[in-house]
DNA sequence: AGTATTATTGGCGAAATGGCCAAGCATGTC
DNA sequence: GACATGCTTGGCCATTTCGCCAATAATACT
């Protein structure tokens, strides 16, 4: 493997990475309505601020999202609005390929994979 | 947060997990191309082989792949054939957004994700 | 049976991650 | 200036991840 390939494989398993983790999930997802700032999202989460505000931290170091300094308060943006969406899109690859895997369990064979980006 | 949307954000967590690293990201665009066996994807990583092999039964625990023994290999087969095609949005998508991000720090306002699912 | 090939599993150490607490910084209010 | 609010950073600890080595399992070949 080359050197460019690898370094294209770091860089998406680095964004993967950041969207790896439940909290930073709900983060993007209530991004996706609106801005909001640290504390409306640690409520939702449950978590302690400081933990939350790591979290949009490493959000923000992907570029995921920036904040806007609005007097006390911290309102986080998402930058790229169907990042959701993409989830969506494996979560619902994923269960397709279940069924799939079933069938191709029982001796049929793949045909192409059918479950894109729909 | 209900706990069905919990579990829902914990499942879509370990999915993104299981596929940020970047020699599972190879394994699976060098699966989307023909079923590989275990030694073929070691060289082609360069770790390894016992390293590969838990990469690969992550994989597979995952539901992303199945193996099938044939004598004393295991060629792997990957079960969703679109894995890559969302990665490569992600990638795209945050690609899209770093120039958006330029434009909305310059003070225009984001219209619509228009980076979306293409 | 004995040996080679291929793959998997257990174990260990190094490194990264995640969470909370304590402390610090920035802004707004009195 | 003094205080409150909102957020961030540093520190520490528990947990997880990662990679290699050693050992084991399974199959093929002689």
């Amino acid at each position: 493997m080359n050197e460019a390939d690898a370094r294209r494989l770091e860089r998406r398993a680095s964004l993967l990475k950041t969207l790896a983790h439940p909290s930073r999930l709900l983060i993007v997802e209530m991004l996706e309505e609106r801005p909001r700032c640290v504390t409306e999202l640690t409520e939702a989460i449950g978590a302690d601020i400081t933990t939350v505000s790591k979290h949009l931290a490493v959000l923000k170091r992907a570029g995921f999202v920036r904040d806007r300094k609005r007097g006390t308060h911290s309102d986080y943006e998402l930058l790229c609005g169907c990042i959701s969406h993409f989830v969506d899109c494996v979560e619902k690859g994923m269960d397709a390929c279940s069924s799939q895997a079933a069938r191709v369990d029982a001796g049929e064979e793949r045909q192409g994979a059918g479950t894109g980006s729909g």
